[in-house]
DNA sequence: CGTTATAGTGATAGCCGTTCTCATTTAGAA
DNA sequence: TTCTAAATGAGAACGGCTATCACTATAACG
């Protein structure tokens, strides 16, 4: 376990990403800080944000363009999420169902240290329901 | 509908794509092209992915590392990948429980239109043999 | 308290995949 | 053959991210 010392700039970090509605990239994060008057610098957004990926405390997933979102986690553990492409609204789901099968078609194929990316991408109610109106 | 026109690069792309076992980088393919003594550029090899990608002839996804894979698809409609994350062989996969459960998911949160992204990356069994040697 | 070792920081350079630019080439129609 | 614009290719440019390194400041210890 390497050591970890409590920095402002770690809670900064942690407190802008809970304020964060939805995924958030590390450009924006960085450039929220910025214009709160904070100093902090971008290359520390990028490793304390990757700090509290490792610790479960925010998700992070790619977005379509490549781009890494991250986001402040409800949810320990291992997760999806159900992401509104309007309105970027997200649902943390947990999927046995979902796990078992990962496990299952690589041991058939004989493949190891399977990982895998499940995102749902939808539309949510609220938003349907804008855009018939 | 843009004019399409048949250049000896788009057919070198197409015929390299289908010759590589898996998912492969525009660059591995560029370089392979080149080794092949080919004088293709990179931008056209980028070009004729995403033209192939357009026409359904290819598929591509992102790596974990966020790079852009292709590969010629053998299967029309949709499928999933087991790509090994080593040597980039890939199994097409269907997955019935995977898409039961997307539209459950979905349904239980009120959302429509779902889109889902899942692919498994892991290590295939030779590439396992050939690191533990 | 003050001292001190070192984890953490920040400016910036660098890396890498991808896209853009633009002069040149060439497919395909006339 | 002639013509025109789609397509090409070399390299510049771009954007996200990581590495570097001198400096700062946390927190353990005296």
């Amino acid at each position: 376990m390497q050591p970890k010392r409590n920095t402002w700039q770690r809670e900064a970090v942690r407190a802008t990403l809970a304020e964060a509605h939805g995924f958030v990239s590390a450009q924006q994060l960085h450039q929220s800080l910025r214009d709160g008057g904070s100093t902090i610098g971008l290359a520390t957004v990028y490793r304390n944000l990757a700090g509290l990926v490792e610790t479960g405390e925010a998700d992070s997933l790619q977005s379509p363009e490549g781009e890494n979102l991250f986001r402040s986690c409800a949810t320990q553990g291992h997760h999806h999420h159900l992401i509104c492409r309007s309105c970027g609204d997200t649902r943390e789901l947990s999927a046995t169902v979902v796990e078992e099968w990962t496990q299952r078609v690589g041991a058939e194929h004989g493949f190891s240290e399977i990982e895998h990316v499940v995102d749902l991408f939808g539309l949510c109610a609220r938003c349907r329901a804008a855009r018939s109106a």
